[in-house]
DNA sequence: AAAAAG
DNA sequence: TTTTTGA
DNA sequence: CGAAAC
């Protein structure tokens, strides 16, 4: 898109404007049309500079960098001081939790700067969600004029500070003249319901053309009735409703793969007339979606907390190598129904089933969710045992994948892959067993639940799945861990590529999240009669590998051999 | 359970 | 009405 | 080889 023809219309960019519709994709363009210096053209013609200050360091990074791929001027403030290159923007936005703490932060930096405008975080998330100019006027949340503060009395404490500032931006708003552009024109709201229904009927069929920038950062406006729809789809796996595991199964699916397309939604759905111009949403889950629009609950979910054996089943469907079929078993057939016996009575069982079984439980109630940030440091671990330990070098490189690299604040268990790194790539012995072993030695890995095997000599293997017959040379090295970092245990997947070309298709697969992965190979099957996998991209009829070009190397190259929008990993957890 | 294909 | 739903 | 689990 050229800057030209954004220039004649730059006006009815903003808040207000009735723009035309472009290809009925108006609200947001989640589609493959995307503007993407929609955040360039703010007053005159500078770019919209944007401060991000104070926030969590993790929120910050990924705002920062998706504002900025969108056009914006990002500028960084944190508490020390930082050189030089001051921008003689007219549009500042900054774009904060804290106002309080993020006017003093501008103040001391800055003091050229003119029409500085305070805004939630919220405002950017939405941006990015909707890929388009959004007036910041309903998420204002104080405004600063220079001239001001030196007209009045110096407020001593915050909340003198902060009702003065009130006062000042509620008169301000009147006074046009003082205020960026976007801030003259009146509020648009977004209960606009006709441009919401479009924006919902416009929203692309296949998850992986659309995005979830909230689910990273903030609690997304439907949050309450995705969670109720994933435990109505738990339940009925649990309950094995309709008959045989498969009908379950795919039942079950129906409530995620609705609860997934509600996760693309940036605004809190009102009413089921809202629901219903969703895809994916058929009259059965509508008939749910009503129930807690009109009472705020739902009678199935309650079931699931009142009923004994299914809350049994789901506490022994949580244990690794407990499935739904196990569970019911276990409950049912062999009369266990608590946990405390499942730990006696299985650590009696000599089956090697049960093995398994015994090894995970001896850590049941140890077991704790990690953060986010000790994901990250888990990584680093791993990566230095492996690398540096005066043995010889494995030349391996990591990448956290899983719930963790979406951005998820917390999970039960960690990802990651490796393979060798580009020098070393012509390399592809398994180096799975050095690795388990390295990582015991240095007390990460506490005790190994599976590993995969085979994984000595050539070890060529063919696979012949009945859909793909795909063709690839190696397996990839699978291990199924116990670990421990800072007292606590948790699961940790590692995941060895040996073919290392195959790596990003291997981070795709892995990053998830899986409604948004089965969409991405359905979209494959349909669009190019191509069979998507880990290992990469085959033709449906031939088996045969699709030669990509030029070779993907990363994600965002696959993203663009297939012809998708690239989704950062934040924006697939659907 | 929902949507596409037949 | 039948088929498909990730690999 | 198929079921179950991941």
């Amino acid at each position: 898109m050229s800057s030209k023809s954004n220039t004649s219309d730059r006006d009815e960019h903003g808040p207000h404007a009735k723009r035309p519709r472009k290809g009925g994709l108006s609200y947001a363009n989640q589609g493959l049309k995307t503007d993407v210096d929609f955040l360039s053209r703010g007053d005159s013609d500078r770019p919209i500079a944007v401060i991000l200050t104070p926030l969590r360091e993790r929120q910050q990074q990924i705002l920062s960098r998706n504002l900025k791929a969108a056009g914006a001027k990002i500028l960084q403030f944190d508490e020390r001081k930082s050189e030089d290159e001051q921008p003689a923007t007219e549009g500042l936005v900054v774009v904060t939790d804290n106002p309080k703490k993020a006017r003093r932060v501008v103040e001391n930096r800055e003091e050229t700067m003119k029409n500085v405008v305070f805004v939630e975080t919220k405002w950017a998330t939405r941006v990015l969600a909707e890929q388009r100019w959004v007036p910041i006027q309903p998420y204002v949340l104080e405004q600063t004029k220079a001239t001001q503060h030196e007209s009045s009395t110096v407020p001593e404490s915050d909340e003198i500070n902060l009702d003065t500032a009130l006062e000042a931006s509620s008169k301000s708003r009147k006074n046009a003249d003082t205020l960026p552009v976007w801030c003259r024109k009146k509020t648009c709201e977004n209960s606009d319901i006709a441009e919401k229904r479009e924006f919902l009927e416009g929203l692309p069929r296949f998850l992986c053309e659309r995005c979830t920038i909230t689910q990273a950062i903030y609690e997304a406006p439907n949050n309450e009735l995705c969670k109720l729809l994933e435990i109505i789809e738990k339940k009925r796996r649990l309950e094995q409703a309709g008959g045989s595991e498969a009908e379950a199964d795919i039942r079950a699916r129906a409530y995620r793969r609705a609860s997934a397309a509600l996760k693309c939604v940036p605004f809190k759905l009102q009413t089921v007339q809202d629901a219903q111009a969703l895809h994916s949403l058929g009259p059965r889950v509508l008939s749910i979606v009503q129930e807690y629009l009109m009472n705020g609950t739902v009678r199935e979910v309650q079931l699931m907390e009142t009923d004994h054996r299914l809350r049994i089943l789901t506490q022994f469907q949580s244990v690794y190598g407990l499935g739904y079929v196990s569970a019911r078993r276990y409950y049912d057939e062999l009369r266990i129904t608590s946990m405390d016996q499942l730990v006696e009575k299985s650590s009696r069982d000599e089956s090697s089933e049960a093995n398994v079984l015994v090894r995970y439980l001896g850590y049941i109630d140890k077991l704790a969710h990690l953060r986010w940030k000790d994901a990250v440091a888990v990584v680093d671990m791993v990566s230095q045992a492996a690398n540096v330990t005066g043995e010889d070098d494995l030349h391996l490189r990591f990448q956290l994948c899983g719930g963790f690299r979406r951005g998820e604040s917390s999970g039960h268990d960690v990802d990651i892959l490796y393979c060798r790194q580009e020098k070393y790539a012509h390399d592809c012995s398994s180096v799975m067993k050095e690795l388990i072993s390295r990582l015991e030695r240095t007390g990460l890995i506490v005790k190994v639940l599976r590993e995969s095997s085979d994984t000595n000599g050539w070890n060529e293997v063919r696979y012949h799945a009945r859909s793909s017959r795909a063709i690839f040379r190696y397996a990839h090295d699978v291990v199924h861990a116990i670990a421990k970092y800072k007292g606590c245990f948790f699961r940790l997947d590692l995941v060895g590529v040996r073919d290392a070309f195959e790596f990003c298709f291997t981070t795709i697969s892995w990053s998830g999240s899986t409604p948004f992965q089965r969409d991405l190979r359905w979209w494959c099957e349909k669009k190019k009669g191509w069979t998507f996998n880990e290992h990469g991209v085959f033709d449906r009829e031939s088996g045969q590998r699709v030669k990509l070009n030029p070779e993907p190397k990363s994600e965002m190259d696959v993203f663009a051999a297939l012809g998708l929008t690239y989704r950062a990993p934040f924006e697939r957890s659907c």
